[in-house]
DNA sequence: GTATTATATTGCTAAAAAAGCATATATCAG
DNA sequence: CTGATATATGCTTTTTTAGCAATATAATAC
């Protein structure tokens, strides 16, 4: 039950909402969910932890950059099950359609380490 | 996505969550399930305008008695896939499997007018 | 080694949500 | 009608959460 409270409430936040959408289409690390989000890189990193103690992100390092992906929900049935329907959920939401279509033109070279 | 998030919140709370889980097994009123959560009955109150503004339950009057009930979720996808997977999910939760025990016994016959 | 950069953590503030309590509404019993 | 009961609504206090700024950590570049 605790589990399950928790990853509802990792989901019910629009912004984690939409970090779960950009990692449905490319790896990201946390500057570049900084630059399509608009906001402060600790509040990225503290929405990723949110995401991460729910089993939904998890991250590897590669040199100075983390990159955070999804799971694929296999240590829970709430995770797998949620993920697998946001794939096609929320698709057609202007909020997240604008953002996936932004999502090209943000790279961490360009953005990071300018 | 507002309306995700609306029915995300709705179901990030546990006893919320215990609401849909006693409903699954039989319509109640207000003062059967503040007799069942040991919670003040404005609380309950408050717990099922949330869940049914986020469209996972109804009423409908029976006299000096509400009835709450699970929709179907016809409405809105987020609701009718999340409630099919609590019909399996959580049975096992020792909270909810020892509440669901009571169920037969709390009536509110026996309990509102005393 | 030092400087720089990406991320995490901490501490704080403001806003939102939750709980508790009093009160209002509605229905029934008489 | 009056009194009792079931539920809803409002208001206040408390708790939780989102956000940012400053600082700490870790890796790279020199």
């Amino acid at each position: 039950m605790k589990f399950f409270v928790k990853v509802m409430k990792a989901l019910s936040d629009s912004n984690r909402v939409k970090i779960i959408k950009m990692l449905q289409h490319k790896q990201m690390c946390v500057c570049e969910m900084r630059e399509a989000l608009q906001l402060a890189q600790p509040t990225v990193s503290k929405h990723l932890k949110m995401l991460e103690d729910a089993g939904i992100v998890a991250s590897s390092k590669d040199g100075k950059w983390v990159n955070y992906f999804l799971t694929d929900g296999a240590r829970n049935p709430y995770v797998a099950s949620i993920l697998g329907n946001l794939r096609h959920w929320l698709e057609d939401e202007p909020e997240v359609s604008e953002l996936v279509q932004k999502l090209p033109f943000i790279r961490r070279e360009d953005i990071c380490g300018k």
